[in-house]
This record gives structure tokens, C-alpha cells and sequence, in this order.
DNA sequence: AACCTGTCGTCCA
DNA sequence: CGACAGGTT
């Protein structure tokens, strides 16, 4: 919900803007609001018919919004949601819940023919899921755009980027639909940007420094303000009846201390405080305040501002409010996208080539009983079994898993070793799955320096795509996603004799000898060679 | 006067 | 998510 009416009582320091205005400048974008929006034109198509072009229609309206910055020579930073607060559990329970409700209407009136009335329902149960998030990733990295996948809220995210200089990876702007950038105290936001960049933009800083005395927020501190933006109401506390933002900035105005407006309003008797307040509202700063975020530097999480001793006290030390806390290869690969940030499980994808695992190699071992997948780069091997029941796609997914483990250097996590010998066979396997993946350049200004270009909206790019399913409340996902990309680029060398190949379990040290003999003589029937 | 609750629109053609 | 309308405190 944001905060409510917190926009409208900023109207005052909230002008109109063109995103040209940070031509030259990187402007962090929310990611959820040009996700949810997009997904509104094809809310049906997600649930009911998720492979098809028109499902994947919210990519499309997402990449005109990047295209547009593109095109005024604004660098986009795309800035998703990750795993779910706490504190917040019990507004995405709720919200869940409706959805759920929306989506069996809706189901219901599709299969009775209405679909008019079927569309409304599927819009009231739009839900962007970490799928969804994924889908888009992929294009933005073909497209070479940044993006980070925060540990929990983007807004955490996006205002830690707005604290950093550019030349560090910060961003001078956001551009977003939620009000609770505000209470983060990002200086400068962009509200409602329109297709063609029209925006209203707020800078906070004109908000603390009008020159007149006794005016709006003059002389008020952020944590002030924050603490204001907490009393008329967040998602991260209970919130006060009677109390909106209007009080809520009398109050905090008036006072100048938090403590005090706390204790005035217990003991006032036109409002009726809960007992459990004073300790949501501690802890709701404490998430505006010190908020976990990625560290792209260091590739670790840690609190938006430093924490202090100061908020200690109401805290009692308790910090797991802030979100559980997970190894930084995690983090890392969930910021970069990897990993799905609330299951924290891998999404069947392969990791951006620049990020390593070039040239790997794939084979595939048959034996009579089971089937092997090993992927190896330079010295280093991993395998993993698979039944001789599994299809390609498969197949596939536990190459992209393989891929994800190297990438993790987390060697230990694997399937299966091979650990005797076995009689290998040659494999014949085709691939003609590959689909066409389109990249939306809807961009209706940008002149795209293409090979033979012939004017058409949109540029083909090869990727292998099968059965792209979504994961929703509105979108049902019967499997996992699976992709792979330019697996078409393979070339078939046949080997000869096989032997016994572990996989490496060393994750130092060892790279450079451990399974120099295995490459040579590792059998191989099939052998794929990555283009990447 | 300010707050609350409920309703509607976000997309697209 | 926000915006808005109309009823309530």
C-alpha cells in the first residue's frame, strides 16, 4: 500500500519532469511497477495460455520503458523485489489470498465461455512472480542492461544505489509507482512516468529546504520524517485509527522526537495505541533505516546504513526482523539473478558467459543402466546422472543446474558420481526445440544499427526456449522453467574410450591437474562444444 | 478538516 | 500500487 496520501501531501515539492533531464546519468528503475503494469495486458494470456507470444507481452512493454531511456542516453538500472520481509507477511497473506480468490472467478468465467468477465478477474489476480522477474532478466542480459535482484525490497535497494556516486554504481534517480521511496528518503524519485517520459518528480531536498521558516519539513530531520511516514501508516507496522499523514506530520513537527510523539499519543485518549506499537514502529524504522541490501562491491549483504547503538535499545538486538541472513554466494547469486530469491533454489538457467564457464564442454555418457551429464571447463569437470527415461529438456535443465553449481563454486552439491565403469554407447540426440526468442525493440525513436534491418519491430535473437511456464497465483506452473541458450551452436565430436570420471571436489587448489587425464580420456560418445 | 472505506484503473485495439 | 468519491469522526 505505500504510505497512503503521502504523494498528495507532497504535491508541493513534486514538479513535472522528462526523464532527458538525467541524460548521461544511470536512474535506477523499480522494477515491480513496470512489471505489474505489463502485465495487465496479458493477465489472461500468463494463466490460460503461458506459452504463447501474447503472454509474453508484458516483456514487451517493459523493454519500451527501457528502450525510451536508451533512447535519451539514460542508463537504466533495473532493480527487482527479492524475498519476502517478515514484518510484511501478514499484508502479502492477505493479498495472496484475494488473488487466489480472483483467480478461481476468473478460471470459472473462462470456462463458461465469458471471457470478457474472465479478463477482469485474471487482472484482479495479476501477481508478478520471480518467473516472471526471470523471464526478463534474460532479455535484459542479452541486452546488456544492469540489473540487481535486491535481498528483500527493491526500495531498500534503490535507495542504497541513490546514497552511492555513480562512479561506485550508485544512481542519481528513481523512477517508480511506490510512495515508500519516500520514507527511505531517496532525494530524488520520478512518480507516473509515462511512454514518452513524462514524469512528476520529487527532490526531497526541496521538501527540507524551502528557505521559510516554519514551512513543511523545514528544519525536520530524515528520521523525522521517516518516523512520519511510519505513523500514517507502512506495511512494516500496525498502524494507529485516526492517525494519517496529515496528524502524523503535526505531531512529529511539533515534537521534534520520536520518543515523545510515542508517549503522547499512548497517553492521548482520542486514540487507542496497541501495546504491541511502540515495537512495530521501532522496527519498521529500523527497516527504512538499516534495511538489508547488496553490497555490489564486497558481493555481500549489508544494512542500508550502518547500524548504530541508538535504535539497539528498542530493538533489543533482535535483527531478524531485517531478513534472514544467507551466505554471500547466495547473495550474490540471487543479486545477479541465478538464484530464485524466495526459494531460494537456482533458476534453470545458465549464468552469463562473461561471468565464466566459457567454452565448457558437454558430454554425455550412456551406459546400459544410466545416463551421465558432464560439463567441464579447462581442468575441471562436473557430472551429474540422469534416468534414461529423461527428455531433452532434462537433459538440459541439469546442464543449466551444472552450470549454476561451477558458477557457485559450489562443487559439493551434485548429484551422483560416476564411480564405476561403464559401457557407453553413442547417443544420437537431436535438437529442435530451439524457438525463436524475441526481443521486443519496440523503441519507436531509436535507429538500431542492425544487419540487414528491414524495419521490423522486432530483432530475432537465437535462443533455445522451451517451454518458458510461468509460476503465479495467476499463472499455474506445472514445471520448471526450463532454458537453455544457444545449445544450436554445438558441434558433434565423437571420442573413443571411456573411464571413470569424478567429479571434482576440490574447489581450490586443485583445478590445475585434478582432471587433466579425465579430459583426455573420458568417453564420450557425444560431445558438445558451447559457443558462448 | 482530516481520516477511513470502498471502488476503480493500471494494459490494449 | 495510486486516485478518487463519499461517508464518518
Amino acid at each position: 500500500m505505500g504510505i497512503p496520501n503521502l504523494l498528495r501531501f507532497m504535491k508541493p515539492f513534486i514538479q513535472p519532469v522528462h526523464v532527458k533531464k538525467y541524460s548521461g546519468q544511470r536512474v535506477g528503475v523499480d522494477a515491480y511497477s513496470w512489471l505489474h503494469k505489463g502485465a495487465y495486458s496479458c493477465s489472461l494470456e500468463l494463466c490460460m495460455r503461458p506459452k504463447t507470444e501474447a503472454a509474453k507481452r508484458y516483456l514487451n512493454y517493459f523493454m519500451h520503458y527501457i528502450n525510451l531511456l536508451r533512447h535519451y542516453n539514460v542508463t537504466p538500472v533495473v532493480v527487482f523485489d527479492g524475498g519476502y520481509l517478515p514484518c510484511k507477511s501478514g499484508t502479502e497473506a492477505e493479498r495472496h489470498k484475494r488473488r487466489e480468490e480472483n483467480l478461481v472467478l476468473a478460471k470459472q468465467k473462462f470456462h463458461e465461455g465469458d471471457v470478457a468477465a474472465a479478463t477482469e478477474y485474471f487482472q484482479k489476480a495479476v501477481h508478478i512472480t520471480p518467473c516472471m522477474a526471470h523471464q526478463l532478466i534474460q532479455i535484459l542480459r542479452l541486452e546488456s542492461i544492469e540489473f540487481l535482484v535486491a535481498p528483500y525490497e527493491a526500495d531498500a535497494q534503490l535507495a542504497y544505489l541513490s546514497s552511492l556516486e555513480e562512479e561506485r554504481g550508485g544512481i542519481s534517480a528513481i523512477i517508480t509507482e511506490d510512495s515508500d521511496l519516500i520514507a527511505y528518503g531517496c532525494p530524488s524519485i520520478i512518480f507516473k512516468m509515462d511512454r514518452h517520459g513524462n514524469g512528476e518528480e520529487l527532490l526531497l531536498d526541496k521538501a527540507f529546504n524551502t528557505g521559510i521558516k516554519g514551512l513543511a519539513f523545514e528544519g525536520l530531520d530524515k528520521n523525522l520524517f521517516t518516523g512520519m511516514c511510519i505513523l500514517a501508516g507502512c506495511d512494516f507496522s500496525t498502524s494507529i485509527q485516526g492517525i494519517g499523514v496529515r496528524r502524523a506530520y503535526s505531531l512529529v513537527s511539533k515534537y521534534k522526537n520520536l520518543d515523545r510523539v510515542l508517549s503522547v499519543l499512548k497517553v492521548d485518549k482520542r486514540y487507542t495505541v496497541p501495546e504491541t506499537y511502540e515495537d512495530s514502529f521501532y522496527k519498521a524504522l529500523a527497516v527504512f533505516n538499516h534495511a538489508t541490501i547488496y553490497d555490489v562491491e564486497t558481493e555481500s549483504l549489508k544494512p542500508l546504513k550502518p547500524l548504530e547503538d541508538e535504535h539497539m535499545q528498542h530493538l533489543k538486538g533482535d535483527l531478524s526482523f531485517l531478513g534472514p541472513d544467507v551466505p554471500s554466494v547466495v547473495a550474490k547469486g540471487i543479486a545477479e539473478g541465478f538464484y530464485d530469491p524466495i526459494t531460494k533454489k537456482a533458476f534453470n538457467l545458465m549464468p552469463s558467459p562473461r561471468k565464466g564457464i566459457k567454452n565448457a564442454k558437454i558430454s554425455i555418457l550412456k551406459s546400459t543402466k544410466e545416463n551421465y551429464l558432464q560439463v567441464s571447463q579447462n581442468d575441471d569437470a562436473y557430472i551429474s546422472v540422469f534416468s534414461s527415461e529423461s527428455t531433452m529438456q532434462d537433459v538440459r535443465a541439469l546442464e543449466d543446474e551444472i552450470r549454476n553449481e561451477m558458477y557457485m563454486k559450489d562443487t559439493c552439491a551434485l548429484g551422483k558420481l560416476i564411480s564405476e565403469e561403464s559401457d557407453h554407447e553413442v547417443s544420437e540426440t537431436t535438437d529442435k526445440n530451439e524457438i525463436d526468442m524475441s526481443i521486443p525493440d519496440n523503441n519507436p525513436f531509436k535507429k538500431r544499427k542492425l544487419e540487414g534491418c528491414n524495419g521490423g519491430n522486432m530483432k530475432k535473437t537465437t535462443i533455445s526456449m522451451q517451454d518458458v511456464s510461468m509460476q503465479s497465483g495467476v499463472v499455474n506452473c506445472t514445471q520448471a522453467s526450463q532454458e537453455s541458450v544457444d545449445l544450436n551452436s554445438r558441434e558433434i565430436l565423437s571420442n573413443s574410450k571411456s573411464k571413470n570420471v569424478k567429479k571434482d571436489e576440490n574447489t581450490k587448489g586443485s583445478r590445475g591437474k585434478s582432471n587433466k587425464k579425465n579430459q583426455d580420456e573420458k568417453g564420450g560418445i557425444l560431445k558438445f562444444f558451447m559457443r558462448l
